[in-house]
DNA sequence: TGTACATCAGTGAACGCGCGTTCACTGATGTAC
DNA sequence: TGTACATCAGTGAACGCGCGTTCACTGATGTAC
């Protein structure tokens, strides 16, 4: 940005700007906090602006989680790039995973809303499913590497699962366990590094049958 | 109720009715919908009622997730109740929990809402804690019977963190499997056992250090 | 059994506020000639 | 290089609405005597 970008009559990216204030929003009020109006004020522009681009909020929201889902397929992949063992890999993944996360609290705590989303958008299910997918090739290469014999598209929802389940219950975790005089919790990568760790055992244990 | 209840000025057990309006508000326009005056409507009483009762609509919907998790508990332990293999024992109670979610969103989508719910809450913490309770003591019996050495309370947060996932992620699941021409997934509660038993073999496998 | 009084539960009118939506508008940009 | 015009981006005033909160009130219940 230039000096004179502060008063321009046009924005240049205001989509952008928006998006990025809407996350931040629905970061520190809460999806029950979140406005348009606010919205629009956090961006700088009037309060009209943002049904110009977006329609309602909802079509915002949907722009957020599609960017969300996105920003989080680019992660993990790079977080797998490089690694050849399929173990490693995946947990590598779930690392990404719960630190894009907390990384970006606004975006994807409204990736899987369904109220707060237009979960039939093309755009939208095409996000979901690179993400998945990804999740989904890792899994496979695991089952085919050891031979086992267990359902990869269930392997994959299982971890998809817990990681999501661990993003959202992570502070919940760290508040029982002090008050239950527990140590203090490992950082959340390490947690799903470990998750990841037994859920990649157990897929694959032979007692398991699917 | 008798047929003269209806037009009595007293309610005579109002608070158990704002919860039970407030749980079907959020079951069925979510919680970005929710409102005390919406509340008060469902509940047949004037606006102003719930406030004389919970202060506000955090406390209304705090009231709610303490009901939800004294629920849990209670269903969870029932589940388990008279099953004395640890293991299926575990299984069981996974499958309560994802069962007592669906059957009850707007109490459940609640229970852990950060931006929602007074969580330092002392009752709160009561019931989650006794929820969490039922899950540590059925992970350790696991750990004990089998002579594992594994960390019961990372175990138990893996646990929780999969299930609450699963009830979450299961209409995306669903979603996605269909979209890619996978078979109907099977009912929310098998998935569960499914994922429980994997967990449990995770947890207790040999390769696994903790 | 009756009366008086305190307490509690719920009412309904009033208020100010932030919201989403609409709409005529203005400022800026790009293109055709 | 200059002018005219179409298109797009964003404005700001206006509107009606549902919301939470307040408050003086009324109806019902329970208790003391």
């Amino acid at each position: 940005m230039n000096p004179a970008d502060d008063d321009r009559y046009h924005h240049g990216d205001l989509p952008n700007a928006l998006r990025r204030a809407a996350a931040d929003v629905v970061a520190d009020r809460g999806a029950a906090g979140f406005s348009l109006r606010e919205v629009a004020r956090r961006a700088g522009v009037s309060h009209a602006a943002p049904a110009h681009h977006f329609g309602d909020a909802t079509g915002l929201l949907t722009s957020v989680a599609i960017e969300a889902l996105e920003h989080m397929h680019r992660a993990v992949t790079a977080a797998a790039e490089g690694i050849d063992d399929p173990r490693a890999r995946l947990k590598a993944m779930g690392r990404a995973y719960v630190e894009v996360s907390i990384s970006n609290p606004g975006h994807c705590a409204v990736a899987f809303r369904h109220d707060l989303v237009h979960e039939e958008d093309p755009a939208y299910l095409a996000a979901s499913d690179a993400a998945h997918g990804a999740f989904f090739e890792a899994v496979a290469a695991i089952a085919e590497h050891e031979g086992g014999h267990f359902d990869v598209g269930l392997a994959t929802s299982l971890g998809w699962a817990t990681l999501q389940g661990l993003v959202e219950l992570y502070p919940n975790m760290q508040e029982i366990g002090a008050r239950h005089g527990q140590g203090p919790m490992p950082a959340i990568g390490a947690v799903a590094e470990q998750f990841t760790e037994m859920l990649i055992a157990g897929m694959t244990s032979p007692e398991v049958a699917t």
